[in-house]
DNA sequence: CCCCAGGCGGTTG
DNA sequence: CAACCGCCTGGG
């Protein structure tokens, strides 16, 4: 077993990493980590192209497509196993990836000093171990559009047909099958010009509905260059959201939450149903998530797996 | 039959 | 400019 790092002192980074084997597929193991619980982080609602794998060896694990690649995420206490990767992916990738160059230990504290009500600290608790995904940006863009109006089941079943639709078919490595859920089909997430080249008839008979024409459109921007993915991390985040609501069917919320979980704005933040309820029936004395700082979106997290689990 | 689901666009007053 | 209202679809 080979050992390939252990991180310096001066940042976030303390876990250890070795490489192994499972079911003929390289994986790594990372050891130590804390604030880190991949129930939580794939099952707060950020995501949708990953489910829970049963009768897996490890006490909880997930696996999907990201990055046109597939990869499961097992953890059994304090220790992270990262299936089909190599060192190399985990450092180039996955590292970044699950947020694990992300201090959450400091984020948690300054957002619990930033805010006087005791709920947050409480919510900040309850959501120990969950840690904002920098996914693919467009396939959140996209993803987030689709999600309005609409549930969670569904909107992981238009995801997949989506995928399935048009985007591009992934090689499974060997003996990734008994990780892969059933049904799970191996396409990567299409990218804006394959969506557009499908048309908006073609995305109406995949059930998306009165979306078809937002996806469309969204698409067309994004691969005409109208909207430059590159050029919105350049963007303050309220720069962002108004460039991002320029286009049909995306608005504040959408734009928030593919912000946050796509373009790495931790200050995006999204407020949906569950939201509005936190501020109404936790916050009586008022609520400026403005105040919440830096590090917003992340405490918005926490505000909504709390009531989502206990509203 | 109803209502709702991690909203948004369009129309009203 | 705030307050409605309809919307594709599927599940309860």
């Amino acid at each position: 077993m080979n050992v390939f790092s252990s991180c310096c002192s001066a940042c976030a980074e303390n876990y250890s990493i070795r490489s192994t084997e499972i079911d003929g597929m390289p994986a790594v193991v990372i050891g130590g980590l804390t604030q880190f619980d991949i129930s939580k982080i794939f099952d707060c609602g950020q995501c949708f192209r990953f489910d829970v794998v049963e009768n897996s060896m490890f006490d909880c694990e997930f696996s999907g497509i990201a990055f046109g690649r597939f990869v499961a995420f097992g953890q059994t206490g304090g220790e992270l196993t990262i299936i089909n990767s190599t060192p190399e992916d985990f450092y180039g990738l996955w590292r970044h990836y699950l947020g694990l160059d992300i201090d959450y230990d400091k984020i948690r504290a300054d957002i619990i000093s930033s805010c006087e009500n005791p709920h947050i600290a409480l919510c900040a608790e309850f959501g120990s171990g969950i840690r904002i995904l920098a996914q693919e940006p467009w396939e959140t863009v996209c993803s987030f559009i689709i999600s309005q109006n609409n549930n969670i089941p569904r909107i992981k079943k238009l995801v997949e047909s989506l995928s399935a639709e048009c985007g591009t078919p992934i090689s499974l490595p060997k003996g990734a099958e008994k990780h892969l859920s059933q049904g799970k089909r191996p396409y990567a997430f299409p990218t804006p010009n394959q969506v557009m080249e499908l048309g908006v008839d073609r995305l109406f008979a995949l059930k998306t509905g009165f979306r078809a024409k937002y996806i469309y459109d969204a698409a067309q921007k994004f691969s005409s260059g109208v909207i430059d993915i590159d050029s919105i991390f350049e963007m303050s985040t309220a720069e962002a959201c108004e460039l991002l609501c320029t286009v049909k069917g995306i608005g504040n919320k959408v734009a928030s939450c593919a912000l946050l979980f796509g373009f790495e704005k931790y200050d995006a933040f999204p407020v949906d149903v569950w939201i509005k309820r936190v501020i109404t029936n936790r916050f009586e004395e008022g609520f400026d998530f403005r105040s919440l700082g830096q590090y917003a979106g992340i405490a918005q997290q926490y505000l909504f797996y709390y009531e989502r689990y206990n509203g």
